[in-house]
DNA sequence: CCAAAAGTGTTGACCGTACACCCATGC
DNA sequence: GCATGGGTGTACGGTCAACACTTTTGG
């Protein structure tokens, strides 16, 4: 950094959160209807300040944790928003986290505390400031994680079937896929534990569960470069 | 963001810059000795602070021409980094962007008066604070980048050998690719231009000069996916 | 016994990769 | 005329994509 030549300016760096989530249909953006000015009762991320005692990724953390009740969710950054009147009242630069989550365990109390609500990540309505721009370049960056890493599982229960695990797919891409290509796709990874257990709830026959083998992906880390579902 | 629950805190944003250039040879990284405190006389990114009237790219932007002389300049955001202490005399958070520049256009003059050399992206001097953190992330987008879209093309004069372009992408990713391969592969593409000259320098048969064809490149915006070098 | 979802294999097309020889020219 | 780098084509194997029928079982 150069420290001579420019006047050392201090602004306010808030966190935005951009958090899907995964019906077994659609994939899902959670959003809050403010309740505070400015912009009172539209519709935008849930977001907040950064301490100065705490890092982004803290502050992501505890942004999530008190908008979801959840903690040691998978987050990444997605990129830092620095528009001069994004937010009209102040120069406030932004922060923009993603996380994925188990939309089930998403606490009821606190979306009714927050009037917050899932929209399908194709249909939500107008947001505060940029907080569209942050959705998009969210989804984008889900999207090209998705093809080099598997963390589709992070929006899935522990347990869950072929189906529901292509139908995830399906929803991040906004693709439609073979059922039996994506099947010996998936199985050829290794790295799904098929469960002597299935799951009765949508068929007769019912389908098998799996598991993500958190262990045996790990293992495999080198000799691997795109998923390519 | 919600704005009930926490102070509002000012801090400091820096810009730093990964400033990448080839030699013709290999990927490199432009380091300066800082000619300030803290950490006088270590190698550093070049950076400043983001000014209150400007956004992050502009402030890239700046500090970019300050440091090179250069003015359009492909640049692209890496991440904001935030660690507490990592800069020890104030709190002060960083966005990293990275820069891809034409080697041979970057500015003695400028190189002199602020101590400049060009690294070896493989094999440079510790860093400063975080910055060898950020120019590992900031490789890491780059090759990744360079996955999906042509951006090789900014680190070569306009004009270049089909030897010149392989040896970029070899140093990119740090690998050794057949040039009949490379060759077929990127004329498949039909976005480099064959130009009816050659380049004498390095042979006495000399090699034909090409020259990105960015219009073309566009035109095919559509049903692309990879370049898969 | 039937409706509805689960489960499974084969084939052809395409793409990536390996590989070796001739060409043009300046000295 | 020879040394040096430039330029080109083919054959194999693996991966992706398209495709349809049988199984299970609750009602």
């Amino acid at each position: 950094m150069m420290q001579e030549d420019f006047s050392r300016e201090r602004l306010l760096l808030a966190v935005d959160c951009i958090v899907f989530g995964f019906d077994g249909e659609f994939l899902k953006v959670l959003l809050i209807k403010r309740g505070f000015e400015p912009e009172m009762g539209k519709w935008s991320l849930v977001g907040g300040f950064l301490q100065t005692n705490e890092v982004l990724e803290d502050a992501a953390t505890r942004i999530l944790s008190q908008y979801t009740g959840l903690s040691d969710i998978y987050m990444e950054q997605v990129a830092t928003f620095s528009k001069i009147d994004r937010d009209p009242e102040d120069r406030i630069v932004s922060t923009a986290y993603y996380a994925l989550i188990d939309i089930h365990k998403h606490s009821q109390k606190l979306s009714r505390q927050f009037s917050a609500q899932w929209f399908n990540i194709e249909d939500f309505p107008p947001l505060i400031f940029d907080h569209g721009e942050m959705v998009a370049a969210a989804l984008k960056r889900l999207r090209t994680k998705a093809q080099t890493e598997p963390v589709g599982f992070e929006l899935l229960p522990k347990k869950f079937t072929m189906r529901q695990l292509q139908t995830l797919y399906e929803a991040i891409w906004n693709v439609t896929l073979d059922k039996r290509n994506f099947s010996s796709k998936i199985r050829s990874f290794n790295f799904l534990e098929k469960l002597n257990e299935k799951d009765k709830s949508t068929s007769r026959k019912g389908a098998f569960l799996f598991r993500f083998d958190a262990e045996e992906y790990d293992k495999q880390e080198r000799s691997r470069t795109t998923l390519n579902l």
